[in-house]
DNA sequence: CTCGGTCTGTGCGCTGGCGTACGGAGCAGC
DNA sequence: GCTGCTCCGTACGCCAGCGCACAGACCGAG
């Protein structure tokens, strides 16, 4: 596998799908057998994901799943307030849109970008058969919902019991883990939105990590200086979620 | 269907699983198509649930899945300081073990039965055939895992952004809908425990729950009096829970 | 260089829930 | 009818995070 950070996230609205872009970034994909993703090869079609994109709507019915392989995909959910909170995260390693195959169609979620990049997708007619022909591909995405499952309940217990300056180490942790870089284009108040929190409290939990000299923050652009401090500071929740899913979900990562 | 309420949990060690149970009184097995059930008649082994009783333990291999009639199973996280959080909450509409079909065979989280009652159990490895033989059986346990992971969302929204009121006017809601009964057994220590809060904030918000006339509380036993008064209090999370499980599980209520 | 917009830092009063500690009330058994 | 235990009510100081308001700091456009 060649390098694969490529700063796509340099340009905020067009992140130009490389050329000729290697499903095998996302490892779910990666993870196929080998005959199957050949039939997928025709079916995926590569999709820039900026910014903010929304790539489905609470309840609204999924015209496709989205396997990123750049991007960050959130998925939160947003209150009759307008208020939200982000109930997981997903990146290279999964996908976006279990749902269709786990036999809703839609969910009380939205599903946004929170760090641009690119990705592929597919159409939900497609998922649907590959889904319920290939035992292969359903263990896989089943395997990977669990691991999903972990996260979101994770997210509940974190919510309930940890303060938000354990909480954003574990949230920095688990988007470094999909970038494969030390650094991020986040404001603080996407932050405090992904968190459900004031954005006045990211400053200060932020700040005391910069203190800390665990982090660099800059105008939207956090660099991370020191990876095993924010995971020593950090609840036990990031390892819980991370060892799961490890566990679920072989590494694929030879050579 | 008789009325099934049939006051087994007087009884907290041995709610006799009563002679002859209907394994139809779970919806999901009732859902399952008449040929599978023969089927499964012969394998499903009756089971007491007394109050406490721990199906399963974090990270434990599974040998059974369990499918509640009149016992609630809550799934909680145990946190390495002895806090816990509830993550959702099964009765007779759903399964306890889905981590045996979604392929990880372990969660890390605990089952433990929140209202005595009693249920079936089935071996793994039946279940795991049954599973990947049948369909009809994989389609309704995977629209019933994404109900549930709806209900694990909504548990992390409410957990971030609900006052404890109106927390616990949802989890009664969540309690009755798996009881279909005014009353139920449980201590305000107990309820502090599922819900990760102070057993006196229970107290609290328990007594402005009976000032205001929808409860009646006393010594571990919950009489609702206005359920609609509830509904009223509570917090958008319930609704949204109860609208995807009737959504996602046909409700078989007919007669 | 200036101006407008975005992003980050700071202050202040408020409140919900926490930790702790204790008093009283009901039930069960002897 | 007393004792012991479980369960529930109350009180008080404490603090994290909220809502609000505003000041600087940086950036890009003109």
């Amino acid at each position: 596998m060649p390098s694969a950070p490529q700063t796509a996230t340099r340009l905020p609205m067009t992140p130009q799908p490389s050329p000729l872009p290697d499903p095998r970034v996302n490892q779910l994909l990666a993870s196929l057998p080998p005959a199957e993703l050949l039939r997928w090869q025709a079916l995926l079609e590569p999709v820039a994901m900026p910014l903010g994109y929304v790539l489905y709507e609470s309840g609204q019915s999924l015209g496709h799943v989205y396997f990123p392989t750049t991007a960050i995909v959130s998925l939160l959910y947003v209150m009759e307030s307008g208020a939200s909170a982000e109930i997981a995260v997903a990146g290279f390693e999964g996908v976006v849109g279990i749902s269709l195959f786990m036999g809703g169609d839609t969910t009380p979620n939205r599903a946004v970008v929170q760090s641009a990049g690119a990705g592929f997708r597919l159409r939900a007619a497609d998922m649907k058969e590959a889904f319920n022909r290939s035992p292969a591909v359903m263990h896989l995405m089943l395997r990977y919902t669990q691991a999903l499952i972990t996260q979101m309940s994770q997210t509940a217990v974190c919510n309930r019991h940890h303060s938000l300056d354990q909480q954003l180490c574990r949230w920095l942790l688990l988007s470094l883990d999909r970038l494969k870089s030390h650094d991020l284009v986040m404001t603080q108040e996407l932050i405090a939105n992904m968190l459900g929190v004031r954005r006045e409290g990211v400053t200060e939990a932020a700040l005391s990590l910069q203190k800390a000299g665990l982090i660099s923050y800059a105008r939207g652009h956090i660099r991370v200086l020191d990876r095993p401090g924010l995971e020593k500071r950090t609840c036990e929740c990031y390892a819980v979620v991370k060892t799961e899913y490890d566990r679920l979900l072989p590494d694929q990562e030879a050579t």
